[in-house]
DNA sequence: GCCAACGTTGGC
DNA sequence: GCCAACGTTGGC
């Protein structure tokens, strides 16, 4: 892991693809994003950065860890060739899924950007906040 | 370049 | 299912 690492939360709507089926495939396309906060932040995503997986609707809780697998290149999803996707690689599953409830409840997230910014569908994460869901979920890299 | 109208996300 | 918050679009 290089110095320069960076965090990320990823969102997913469980229905459309969800922890089960990045599980089978191991890496995967993270594509269908189509907002420029969430661009900007994949376009600043290095080989190696690790990413919680997180599922929205009715489950609103980090799953597991992925780490970004490749450099950005065209979504294939997008027939105008105007959007990024990169691959993503499974590292492992969470013992303790962590629910957004516990998130907003605890001191060292309660005001994480990632938590205010509701509708981020690529957010950034700090070290700090990174390993804290790690320790809420009793998983360790 | 402003801003009203509209669309979408995602928690509740 | 509702709606707040936020993003996008388009008229001016």
């Amino acid at each position: 892991m290089s110095s320069s690492s960076r965090f990320w939360l990823l969102k997913t709507e469980p229905n459309c693809f969800c922890w089960d089926e990045q599980l089978k495939a191991g890496i995967e396309p993270w594509d269908g994003v189509r907002n420029f906060q969430a661009r900007k932040n994949m376009y600043a995503m290095e080989v190696g950065d690790l990413c919680f997986f997180y599922h929205t609707g009715k489950e609103r809780s980090v799953v597991g860890i992925v780490e970004v697998a490749s450099a950005t290149y065209p979504d294939p999803t997008d027939s105008e060739g105007k959007w990024p996707c990169i691959d993503v690689k499974t590292v492992k599953s969470f013992k303790n899924p962590v629910a957004l409830k516990w998130m907003k409840m605890d001191s060292v997230l309660e005001n994480a950007d990632f938590l205010r910014q509701g509708r981020l569908s690529v957010a950034e994460l700090t070290k700090e906040e990174f390993d804290r869901i790690c320790l809420l979920g009793e998983t360790q890299i």
